[in-house]
DNA sequence: CCTGCTCTGTGACCAGATCACAGACAAAAA
DNA sequence: TTTTTGTCTGTGATCTGGTCACAGAGCAGG
């Protein structure tokens, strides 16, 4: 079995097509490297195949805010702006976890492009998908509250009723400062709605915290 | 002469392409129709010969934000996003001024995307762009403050050193409140930067403009 | 047990959003 | 000309959020 079969959307590929694209080395990324920064020029084409890659924008005070994360069978959009558009990506793009990944070079990204249907259909509907987020984020963050969004935040990361985070890198996931995450999830434990420990937070009403993503 | 030659990018589209495209209808609009709004569905890829079409974000209490302008030669790429996602898109899209807009229905330009590598081009190239655009403005409505984004969105709009405006449309292009945007011209005119009319605000040091919008 | 680190809490202060108005102005109607 | 109507602008009060400057609190290694 090739890299290939795992990347949704990659299933219908034709032969030719998944012959070329096989050849393409897996690279192996630990825990914690930064893939690219905002100046950097653009390698190739990206599809994660395990492991999970965030790509951050930072602001000029140092706050973060986390624009999407790449997960297994899933591409990085940013490093296609460039083969496609021409300008340089911003962002900075991090491994959460140890991850392995295909980097697909420029020419042979091109090639198929024109080659394969399959292959192009992956590449827009991941386009696609990530253009729709990034206008439901921006929505968020122009016309939401921290807490709807911290609400929403803390339902979504949730593992076994508890989100292993710490108040900074909750900021970080919904743009805002990490005293004002503090001090929110401080009334909301007030509230009996969540509790709070080192590290974690623990989700003790998930009908009102939902009730408040909602808005 | 037909339409195809307009558009930036489909310059060196193939004749076979260029021949489908020129059967395509050209519609007018006339200023300040709604052209979609969020729950319609789809009907075809979109692209603007002449006038100007900007779309628009709302949130629940009314407030909007300008997500981008589609000016001559570009395209709508919410209209592609349903096209090939399969999410319908958000935000409206409204007739700035007359416009002659060619849509293409969904089937040819399904055709279109595998048989010409111009009109792919053409087609993703808007997309990069409009991706990076957002990036852009996402980092705006995160990190800069509203002088900034103000300061910045005059010495855009000046024409003969004055933006044709009221405070309320300033303030959806930057995503903030009308009473805001007033507050900050108020400033701004203390200071001598900007004078203040029904209307209209003239630019009267752009260089310091330029260093606010700097940040 | 200390030392250094990360994580969290707090007060003060400024910027921005919302609400509820009050004037100011311009174009159309009387 | 005056009146009227609607749009545009200004202002105070109040709340949320962002920034700064710290102070503790908890944990890990030496």
């Amino acid at each position: 079995m090739n890299w290939t079969e795992i990347a949704q959307g990659l299933e219908r590929l034709e032969p030719g097509a998944r012959a070329q694209l096989a050849r393409v080395p897996v690279q192996t990324v630990p825990a914690d490297t930064v893939l690219f920064r905002p100046e950097e020029p653009v390698q190739g084409f990206v599809v994660v195949l395990s492991g999970r890659i965030e790509v951050f924008l930072t602001g000029p005070t140092g706050r973060e805010i986390l624009l999407y994360a790449v997960e297994p069978g899933q591409s990085c959009v940013q490093s296609t702006l460039g083969l496609l558009g021409g300008d340089a990506y911003s962002g900075e793009a991090v491994a959460r976890s140890d991850c392995r990944v295909a980097l697909i070079p420029r020419g042979l990204f091109l090639t198929l492009m024109g080659s394969s249907a399959a292959f192009r259909e992956f590449v827009f509907a991941a386009f696609a998908h990530r253009m729709q987020m990034m206008i439901q984020l921006l929505e968020k963050v122009a016309f939401l509250r921290v807490e709807s969004r911290l609400a929403e935040t803390l339902l979504e990361r949730a593992q076994d009723g508890a989100v292993a985070a710490t108040h900074a890198e909750l900021a970080a996931v919904i743009g805002t400062a990490r005293e004002v995450v503090s001090r929110r999830l401080d009334a909301l434990s007030r509230r009996g709605i969540v509790a709070l420990d080192r590290g974690a937070v623990r989700l003790l009403d998930i009908e009102m915290l939902a009730q408040i993503a909602r808005n």
